[in-house]
DNA sequence: TGTTGATATGTTATGCATAACATTATAGAC
DNA sequence: GTCTATAATGTTATGCATAACATATCAACA
């Protein structure tokens, strides 16, 4: 492999120079970089990150530190992220945890070996002290999605209160009465602000009834929802499913389906997150969209912000706004309860 | 920041010993062993792997080279080799090249920079230049999904000409006559794979006057298809298309939904990959589904065995097979063609 | 007792690029 | 012709872990 050493060789200069003309520093006649610049040509050099990494401790890398891309909402927050970092010069590790504290922690200590400058991190609980530990390593971070108490740390995230406020106004709007949460797990900020949206939302139209409608879970879900099932086993039985993801929403619309439930007939259900249009044209549900991209993106400009040390003097918690789409998916009760 | 060094001083010990704990290598009596292990949790010290990989010239990191990560078939096949990556110890910087020649350069030499051991590849065109290049600088490649002619290079891809010859065979059964393909850039292995398995089910069909009924574009249609547009004016009009992957066959339904024209009753599509089920559980679109996970796991497994040196010594050209799977979008033609 | 092989620990050199410092050349001022 | 600021180029030390080599200890055996 051809290193400065010999490009400053063939050109009859000090690696010194050749460092010069690369990285456009410092004095360098015109014949002497004309020189250097053919050596480089000639030998097909590339520079090697690696030495000033090592020198300087950084490696223009970053992670990305999601439960999993699987997810269309984590695959668009990914290229937003990965835009920003290419724009300037920072590479992206992907790294999925599967909402698995075990898989984090391993990809978090082989994060730390690469000497990642900076990490955008989806925690899989809420644990301050992993955070803590991250900072406490000098490494960047900046929180995306989901928040975490007790420790001061920047953030991106959508606005989870709001959007399950407005998708639980709107259910009560077509007339329900009778309307569940189907939630991700209890320790997840973004799972207990929209339950908080959602519960604000019930107190207001006096249907306290439901405050405690909740099913706790997990987010991942694939098919066969058990929570589905248990809920429709409820007296009276919702005729209204706020799904707090769109893992949740799919997975419910099956079981639903396999109930021989029509939606939104039988049963309206509204969620957070969709389908990018180039993929789904014709979208079922209605949802809370969050800004994926802009979310990825921006809290990458605020991530490499931090590392060059141009960002705000100030914590950021940067709540990015939702719109809610109207579609198919829910619609007016036929009637009552059934089993009243 | 804690170094091998740190460590060694306060366990008493030389570096050498601490790196023999820490890589389980060499003799180590259990009591400096117990020493070193007890400095390495007091100090909180996290080996640096740039140290090692500055060293050997390697950094355990390959790279993902796609176009789009928004599309769920990359998305799926970036799973895949996530997972495999992880398996073995290896991180994964993603890149997205958006069918942009120049932006993979970009890329490529970036990734140079930093010592890459290995890349997936998809490439943006059919230059055999930059697979040799890659192979000449010692970085192992294998390519994904789209070959390059006239170079030896590993492949893992899906049966493209075969799913298209089924796709295809399945819209003749169905009793049309009148087929186009919506296909991608003329210099890409994966259209013209695609559009000689149309072309042999059209000369076994002897349906030989849709032969040159193809038209040539581009993979990442958003919205407004022109091709769409100008295939409708044609006489006979098709009354159906193979899509040539899920981008294009979604803009056409677009297109088709704004030209006011049904699918299937007035035309049928069919198309390559399709969206998870968790993503959509209806799906809509008749499809010749690749096995995205495999490819990208299988791809990996292949890239890091070459890493070390544990693969198989002759060229493998993986073809994973495709199935397909009938929805509503194909149907039988109304009639003959309209406007005859 | 001396030799040998296994066990245990240590020393040195290496990989690459560059900051910091050092030196030399050049042009203009007086 | 001397001085000085600027331009141009060079030298050295540094970051971290480990392979390769060197040395030391110990037990077993002849």
């Amino acid at each position: 492999m051809t290193t400065i050493r010999d490009v400053a060789k063939q050109a009859g200069v000090a690696t010194m120079t050749v460092s010069r003309v690369i990285n456009n520093s410092g004095y360098v006649s015109e014949t002497t970089r004309a020189k250097v610049e053919a050596a480089i040509a000639d030998l097909g050099y590339v520079p090697n990150m690696l030495g000033p990494s090592l020198r300087f401790n950084q490696t223009h890398t970053i992670a990305l530190i999601i439960t999993d891309i699987t997810n269309p909402f984590w695959t668009t927050v990914a290229r937003g992220v990965e835009d920003a970092a290419q724009e300037k010069g920072y590479s992206v590790i992907l790294c999925n945890t599967d909402e698995s504290v075990q898989k984090q922690e391993q990809y978090l200590t082989m994060l730390r070996k690469r000497r990642t400058d900076g990490m955008l991190f989806v925690p899989a609980d809420n644990n301050a002290d992993i955070v803590r530990s991250i900072q406490e390593q000098n490494v960047a971070i900046v929180l995306l999605d989901r928040d975490v108490p007790n420790v001061d740390v920047d953030i991106v995230r959508g606005d989870s209160f709001g959007g399950a406020y407005q998708l639980s106004q709107h259910l009560v709007e077509l007339g329900h009465q009778h309307i569940a949460v189907l939630s991700g797990p209890k320790n997840i900020s973004t799972s207990i602000e929209r339950v908080a949206g959602f519960r604000r939302a019930m107190e207001e139209a006096n249907l306290n009834h439901n405050l405690d409608n909740i099913y706790w879970g997990s987010f991942s879900q694939t098919h066969n929802y058990p929570l589905m099932l248990e809920a429709l086993q409820a007296s009276p039985r919702p005729t209204a499913f706020l799904a707090v993801n769109n893992f949740i929403a799919n997975s419910a619309l099956q079981t639903l389906s396999e109930a021989e439930l029509r939606v939104p007939e039988d049963v309206s259900i509204v969620t957070f997150d969709s389908i990018p249009e180039i993929i789904n044209p014709n979208p079922f549900l209605t949802a809370a969209i969050q800004p994926a991209y802009e979310m990825g993106y921006q809290a990458t400009q605020l991530l490499l912000a931090r590392l060059l040390k141009k960002g705000p003097n100030t914590l950021q918690k940067i709540i990015l706004p939702i719109k809610i789409i109207k579609q198919q998916s829910s619609a007016p009760p036929l009637g009552l309860a059934l089993n009243s």
